[in-house]
DNA sequence: TCGCTAATGCAACCTTTGGTTGCGTATTAG
DNA sequence: CTAATACGCAACCAAAGGTTGCATTAGCGA
Protein backbone atom coordinates (compact mmCIF):
# COMPACT_ATOMS: atom_id res chain seq x y z
CA UNK A 1 0.00 0.00 0.00
CA UNK A 2 3.29 2.02 0.45
CA UNK A 3 4.75 2.37 -2.58
CA UNK A 4 8.42 4.08 -3.52
CA UNK A 5 6.65 7.18 -5.42
CA UNK A 6 4.36 7.43 -2.14
CA UNK A 7 8.02 7.56 -0.14
CA UNK A 8 9.55 10.20 -2.45
CA UNK A 9 6.23 12.50 -1.56
CA UNK A 10 5.98 11.79 2.15
CA UNK A 11 9.22 12.75 2.68
CA UNK A 12 8.80 15.98 1.61
CA UNK A 13 5.94 16.97 2.95
CA UNK A 14 6.85 14.99 5.97
CA UNK A 15 8.81 17.31 7.58
CA UNK A 16 7.40 19.85 9.72
CA UNK A 17 9.29 22.81 8.15
CA UNK A 18 8.65 22.06 4.37
CA UNK A 19 4.62 21.69 5.49
CA UNK A 20 4.87 25.19 6.98
CA UNK A 21 7.12 26.56 4.04
CA UNK A 22 3.96 25.11 1.75
CA UNK A 23 1.31 26.56 3.98
CA UNK A 24 3.17 30.37 3.69
CA UNK A 25 3.55 30.07 -0.06
CA UNK A 26 -0.04 28.92 -0.27
CA UNK A 27 -1.26 32.04 2.05
CA UNK A 28 1.09 34.26 -0.24
CA UNK A 29 2.53 33.12 -3.78
CA UNK A 30 5.52 34.43 -4.90
CA UNK A 31 7.44 35.16 -2.12
CA UNK A 32 11.34 34.61 -1.84
CA UNK A 33 13.94 32.53 0.38
CA UNK A 34 14.23 35.07 2.48
CA UNK A 35 11.13 36.76 3.03
CA UNK A 36 9.59 33.04 3.97
CA UNK A 37 12.90 32.51 6.84
CA UNK A 38 11.56 35.79 8.11
CA UNK A 39 8.70 34.34 9.15
CA UNK A 40 10.29 30.60 10.37
CA UNK A 41 12.21 30.17 13.36
CA UNK A 42 15.34 28.89 10.45
CA UNK A 43 17.49 30.31 8.53
CA UNK A 44 17.30 31.33 5.10
CA UNK A 45 19.70 28.96 3.95
CA UNK A 46 17.65 26.06 5.65
CA UNK A 47 14.43 27.22 3.93
CA UNK A 48 16.36 27.65 0.97
CA UNK A 49 17.64 23.52 1.04
CA UNK A 50 14.34 23.00 1.73
CA UNK A 51 13.01 24.78 -1.44
CA UNK A 52 15.03 22.39 -3.00
CA UNK A 53 13.63 19.40 -1.51
CA UNK A 54 9.76 20.89 -2.89
CA UNK A 55 11.51 21.76 -6.27
CA UNK A 56 13.24 18.25 -6.77
CA UNK A 57 9.86 16.64 -5.90
CA UNK A 58 7.88 19.13 -8.00
CA UNK A 59 5.75 20.38 -5.71
CA UNK A 60 7.07 24.18 -6.08
CA UNK A 61 8.03 25.77 -8.92
CA UNK A 62 10.57 28.69 -9.11
CA UNK A 63 10.80 32.02 -11.44
CA UNK A 64 13.40 34.08 -10.78
CA UNK A 65 13.22 37.80 -11.03
CA UNK A 66 16.34 40.19 -11.25
CA UNK A 67 18.04 39.58 -8.20
CA UNK A 68 15.29 37.52 -6.50
CA UNK A 69 14.28 34.43 -6.75
CA UNK A 70 10.12 33.99 -6.12
CA UNK A 71 8.63 30.32 -5.07
CA UNK A 72 5.17 29.10 -5.77
CA UNK A 73 3.50 26.27 -5.34
CA UNK A 74 2.47 23.84 -8.19
CA UNK A 75 -1.11 23.09 -7.31
CA UNK A 76 -1.27 19.69 -9.46
CA UNK A 77 1.05 18.63 -7.39
CA UNK A 78 0.28 19.13 -3.99
CA UNK A 79 -3.47 18.33 -5.34
CA UNK A 80 -1.73 14.49 -5.74
CA UNK A 81 0.06 14.66 -2.03
CA UNK A 82 -3.20 16.03 -0.75
CA UNK A 83 -5.21 13.56 -1.74
CA UNK A 84 -2.41 10.38 -0.93
CA UNK A 85 -2.18 11.95 2.72
CA UNK A 86 -5.86 11.72 2.65
CA UNK A 87 -5.88 7.96 1.02
CA UNK A 88 -3.35 6.93 3.38
CA UNK A 89 -5.36 8.24 6.25
CA UNK A 90 -8.37 6.27 4.86
CA UNK A 91 -6.48 3.05 4.27
CA UNK A 92 -5.48 2.79 7.73
CA UNK A 93 -9.07 3.96 9.37
CA UNK A 94 -10.24 1.29 7.13
CA UNK A 95 -8.13 -1.48 8.06
CA UNK A 96 -8.84 -0.47 12.14
CA UNK A 97 -12.60 -1.18 11.42
CA UNK A 98 -11.89 -4.38 9.68
CA UNK A 99 -9.50 -5.58 12.76
CA UNK A 100 -12.04 -4.47 15.24
CA UNK A 101 -14.99 -6.24 13.47
CA UNK A 102 -12.61 -9.47 13.38
CA UNK A 103 -11.99 -8.56 17.29
CA UNK A 104 -15.50 -8.42 18.27
CA UNK A 105 -16.51 -11.43 16.28
CA UNK A 106 -14.03 -13.54 18.02
CA UNK A 107 -15.28 -12.38 21.25
CA UNK A 108 -18.78 -13.30 20.83
CA UNK A 109 -17.80 -17.23 20.29
CA UNK A 110 -16.03 -18.26 23.31
CA UNK B 1 -3.13 24.50 11.64
CA UNK B 2 -0.14 22.60 12.30
CA UNK B 3 0.37 22.45 16.36
CA UNK B 4 3.30 20.77 18.27
CA UNK B 5 1.37 17.66 19.10
CA UNK B 6 0.35 16.98 15.33
CA UNK B 7 4.09 17.34 14.73
CA UNK B 8 4.79 14.26 17.12
CA UNK B 9 2.62 12.30 15.54
CA UNK B 10 3.50 12.98 12.24
CA UNK B 11 7.15 12.73 12.67
CA UNK B 12 6.14 8.78 14.53
CA UNK B 13 4.41 7.75 11.07
CA UNK B 14 6.19 9.94 8.89
CA UNK B 15 8.99 7.62 8.58
CA UNK B 16 8.12 4.99 6.17
CA UNK B 17 9.75 2.00 7.80
CA UNK B 18 7.43 2.97 10.89
CA UNK B 19 4.36 2.84 8.59
CA UNK B 20 5.30 -0.64 7.22
CA UNK B 21 5.74 -1.92 10.70
CA UNK B 22 2.39 -0.36 11.56
CA UNK B 23 0.61 -1.85 8.82
CA UNK B 24 2.36 -5.43 9.44
CA UNK B 25 1.17 -5.01 13.51
CA UNK B 26 -2.51 -4.52 11.56
CA UNK B 27 -2.52 -7.41 9.60
CA UNK B 28 -1.02 -10.01 12.23
CA UNK B 29 -1.58 -8.37 16.10
CA UNK B 30 1.40 -9.67 19.06
CA UNK B 31 4.81 -10.13 17.17
CA UNK B 32 7.89 -9.37 18.50
CA UNK B 33 10.68 -7.79 17.38
CA UNK B 34 12.43 -10.48 15.73
CA UNK B 35 9.43 -11.70 13.85
CA UNK B 36 8.50 -8.10 12.86
CA UNK B 37 12.19 -7.59 11.42
CA UNK B 38 11.67 -10.90 9.30
CA UNK B 39 9.56 -9.08 7.09
CA UNK B 40 11.25 -5.98 6.78
CA UNK B 41 14.91 -5.21 4.99
CA UNK B 42 16.49 -3.88 8.55
CA UNK B 43 17.93 -5.41 11.71
CA UNK B 44 16.27 -6.45 15.05
CA UNK B 45 17.78 -3.42 16.27
CA UNK B 46 16.47 -0.82 14.01
CA UNK B 47 12.88 -2.18 14.28
CA UNK B 48 13.18 -2.18 18.07
CA UNK B 49 14.16 1.46 18.38
CA UNK B 50 11.56 1.81 15.72
CA UNK B 51 9.12 0.05 18.19
CA UNK B 52 10.46 2.27 20.75
CA UNK B 53 9.61 5.63 19.18
CA UNK B 54 5.77 3.95 18.40
CA UNK B 55 5.82 3.38 21.83
CA UNK B 56 6.70 6.30 23.54
CA UNK B 57 4.33 8.50 20.96
CA UNK B 58 1.43 5.85 22.10
CA UNK B 59 0.78 4.24 19.02
CA UNK B 60 1.61 0.66 19.79
CA UNK B 61 1.90 -1.12 23.30
CA UNK B 62 3.82 -4.33 24.30
CA UNK B 63 3.16 -7.06 26.44
CA UNK B 64 6.27 -9.33 28.27
CA UNK B 65 5.72 -13.28 27.87
CA UNK B 66 8.40 -14.60 28.93
CA UNK B 67 11.74 -14.25 26.83
CA UNK B 68 9.48 -12.22 24.23
CA UNK B 69 8.02 -8.86 24.02
CA UNK B 70 4.76 -9.00 21.95
CA UNK B 71 3.70 -5.62 20.28
CA UNK B 72 0.11 -4.34 19.39
CA UNK B 73 -1.33 -1.44 17.77
CA UNK B 74 -3.30 0.95 19.91
CA UNK B 75 -6.25 1.12 18.04
CA UNK B 76 -7.95 4.24 19.32
CA UNK B 77 -4.50 6.27 19.09
CA UNK B 78 -3.93 5.36 15.24
CA UNK B 79 -7.74 6.11 14.44
CA UNK B 80 -6.52 9.65 15.99
CA UNK B 81 -3.25 9.60 13.58
CA UNK B 82 -5.23 8.35 10.69
CA UNK B 83 -8.09 11.14 11.19
CA UNK B 84 -4.62 14.08 11.40
CA UNK B 85 -3.80 12.75 8.24
CA UNK B 86 -7.11 12.81 6.61
CA UNK B 87 -8.09 16.07 8.04
CA UNK B 88 -4.47 17.87 7.13
CA UNK B 89 -5.08 16.50 3.13
CA UNK B 90 -8.09 17.85 3.64
CA UNK B 91 -7.24 21.30 4.87
CA UNK B 92 -4.42 21.93 2.26
CA UNK B 93 -6.85 20.54 -0.60
CA UNK B 94 -9.47 23.27 0.51
CA UNK B 95 -6.85 25.81 0.96
CA UNK B 96 -6.01 25.03 -2.85
CA UNK B 97 -9.26 24.96 -4.04
CA UNK B 98 -9.74 28.92 -2.71
CA UNK B 99 -6.71 30.36 -4.28
CA UNK B 100 -7.60 28.71 -7.40
CA UNK B 101 -10.84 30.40 -7.54
CA UNK B 102 -9.32 33.72 -6.28
CA UNK B 103 -6.62 33.36 -9.32
CA UNK B 104 -10.06 32.57 -11.38
CA UNK B 105 -11.72 36.03 -10.62
CA UNK B 106 -8.62 37.82 -11.01
CA UNK B 107 -8.00 36.43 -14.88
CA UNK B 108 -11.55 36.97 -15.48
CA UNK B 109 -11.49 41.28 -14.48
CA UNK B 110 -8.36 42.75 -16.82
C1' DT C 1 28.91 56.27 -12.76
C1' DC C 2 30.44 54.57 -8.24
C1' DG C 3 29.75 52.36 -4.33
C1' DC C 4 26.69 50.36 -0.90
C1' DT C 5 23.06 47.30 0.20
C1' DA C 6 20.17 43.24 -0.34
C1' DA C 7 19.35 38.35 -2.22
C1' DT C 8 21.57 34.16 -3.54
C1' DG C 9 24.69 30.30 -3.73
C1' DC C 10 28.46 27.47 -2.01
C1' DA C 11 31.15 25.12 1.53
C1' DA C 12 32.46 23.60 6.06
C1' DC C 13 30.80 22.07 10.15
C1' DC C 14 27.53 20.34 14.05
C1' DT C 15 23.68 17.42 15.68
C1' DT C 16 20.02 14.24 15.29
C1' DT C 17 18.29 10.05 13.61
C1' DG C 18 17.87 5.73 11.03
C1' DG C 19 20.78 1.89 10.63
C1' DT C 20 24.48 -1.57 11.61
C1' DT C 21 27.65 -4.72 14.23
C1' DG C 22 29.17 -6.72 18.51
C1' DC C 23 28.51 -8.23 23.05
C1' DG C 24 26.25 -9.49 27.39
C1' DT C 25 22.03 -11.31 29.78
C1' DA C 26 18.04 -14.04 30.52
C1' DT C 27 14.63 -17.52 29.32
C1' DT C 28 13.25 -21.57 27.08
C1' DA C 29 14.00 -26.17 24.78
C1' DG C 30 16.38 -30.68 24.61
C1' DC D 1 22.89 -28.79 32.33
C1' DT D 2 23.70 -27.00 27.95
C1' DA D 3 22.54 -24.84 23.81
C1' DA D 4 19.75 -21.97 21.30
C1' DT D 5 16.78 -17.90 21.25
C1' DA D 6 14.91 -13.22 22.34
C1' DC D 7 16.22 -9.23 24.09
C1' DG D 8 18.88 -4.81 25.65
C1' DC D 9 22.97 -1.87 25.63
C1' DA D 10 26.87 0.53 23.51
C1' DA D 11 29.84 1.99 19.89
C1' DC D 12 29.99 3.30 15.45
C1' DC D 13 28.47 4.99 10.54
C1' DA D 14 25.85 7.77 7.12
C1' DA D 15 22.31 10.87 5.77
C1' DA D 16 19.56 14.97 6.69
C1' DG D 17 18.19 19.30 9.03
C1' DG D 18 20.42 23.27 10.60
C1' DT D 19 24.03 26.85 11.39
C1' DT D 20 27.86 30.18 10.33
C1' DG D 21 30.98 32.35 7.06
C1' DC D 22 32.24 33.91 2.60
C1' DA D 23 31.88 35.01 -2.32
C1' DT D 24 28.88 36.66 -6.02
C1' DT D 25 25.55 39.31 -8.36
C1' DA D 26 21.70 42.67 -9.04
C1' DG D 27 19.48 47.00 -7.79
C1' DC D 28 19.53 51.75 -6.02
C1' DG D 29 20.83 56.26 -4.26
C1' DA D 30 24.30 60.03 -4.20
Amino acid sequence: MTTATDDELWSAIGDPTRRRLLDLLLESPARTATALSDRLPVTRQAVSKHLGVLDRVGLVEATEVGREKRYRVDQAQLERAAAQLQAAGEAWDARLRRIKKIAEAIERQP
